[in-house]
DNA sequence: TAGATTGTTAATCGATTAACAATC
DNA sequence: TAGATTGTTAATCGATTAACAATC
């Protein structure tokens, strides 16, 4: 039963990590739907995959499964839940409110997952101390005092790329552990971890498939037919 | 029946086609910068790899370098450009004017990488014919009229969780190549390219890095189990 | 028990890295 | 030419898949 934290911890694969909060996503939909059990299979079904990755996967953080039941929904949710830091409720602030900022600021994406919103921060001193979706917008000055303060986990970076370097070196001197960065610039984990977003990224990506995809209708119609 | 499309066209893996915008990125800033020329060994440095990978990533889509010199910025820059197809016109729709539909109307994103918003929509009566950005917010009844007329590539999908998946299939009907999903819900590519975002998931990544992170100073430190 | 399905080891596959010949 | 750096093949590494014994 002892599970592997502690000297021996095993190396999970980014590859799994980031599978993980996958099999969140459908586990929180098969408990909202009241299913009381499922399978590796039924899993892959929804991820994509094989059964065997499913297992193999799971069974990186611990044996969740019973062998001819298969997975307890609401047991193996919990388990992702916690590994996934759900439950630690996590505090973030928001540093920088145009647009991105708050949308972010007003969608559900944090509370879902265990991650209370307690600040907004921005430099434009006609938006200080306005209030949006409950919080008054604090002054950038204020900032090193509200982490020595409050001490938040994570920081949102959706400042203007001009100044997205040096906030985020100041959020990283003021404690916060990590940092959720919208603006395109490529932020290096030092002291704190960076999650890096990059939204151009993924639509580029996109704009490559579909190129991808229209040339091969060229080539297979000939160019009779788009 | 050869599946392989046009001349001995190769296989592109994930990896390699995740790793372009990247390239791209550095590249405009190597760019604008006025480097004229690089190599693999610095591209490496900037992505974080190894220079063989640089190699074998650009060698996928041809000889982009010279032996002895390297490879030439603008030149290399143009190539990933088209590669991407920056240089397509590509045109979008953004379908849901929320904070977030909002957000990205406003936001550079997509005219940096040549892609160009051409209509919003929505089905709130109270913001339709409104305008935002420069577009008139056009009402969801007026979608399939439209994307015969106009024929855009893409469409960004910010609507609610309730709708998404039947807004997805009306613009997949209408004709669209691409969509650029915000929903939280998983899409599968049918007919067109699906390019999933799933915010929440990288914030999830963030918050496991983060505790995993804590467990290692609480381990140090007192050697206790979480 | 018999059937089912996990947990885990072994085999396969693909991606990354290393090495070096080609050549600018 | 000599030096540099690519393009490309070969070796290594890691991730995925397959197989099956364990066991509920």
């Amino acid at each position: 039963m002892a599970r592997n934290v502690g000297k021996d911890e095993k190396i999970i694969s980014e590859a799994v990590i980031n599978r993980l909060p996958r099999y969140f996503r459908f586990l929180s939909e098969l408990k909202r739907a009241g299913v009381e059990r499922t399978s590796s299979t039924e899993l892959s079904e929804l991820m994509g995959t094989t059964a065997s990755q499913v297992r193999q996967d799971l069974n990186c953080f611990g044996g969740f499964g019973q062998q001819g039941y298969g997975y307890s929904v609401p047991y193996l949710y919990d388990k992702i839940s916690t590994i996934l830091g759900v439950d630690r409720d996590y505090c973030a602030i928001i540093v920088g409110t145009g647009n991105l900022g708050k949308a972010l600021a007003s969608s559900p994406v944090f509370e879902k997952r265990g991650v209370h919103v307690t600040a907004l921060f921005d430099v434009d001193e006609a938006v200080v101390g306005k209030v949006f979706f409950g919080h008054r917008i604090k002054n950038m000055t204020e900032l090193e005092d509200y982490c020595k303060r409050e001490k938040p986990d994570i920081a949102v970076l959706t400042v203007p790329r001009s100044v997205a370097r040096e906030t985020a070196e100041r959020l990283v001197s003021a404690g916060v552990k990590g940092i959720w960065n919208f603006t395109n610039i490529e932020l290096s984990p030092g002291k704190a971890m960076v999650q890096n977003v990059h939204l151009g990224d993924t639509l580029m990506t996109l704009c490559y498939n579909i190129g991808k995809n229209e040339n091969h209708y060229d080539e297979e119609a000939t160019g009779e037919e788009v």
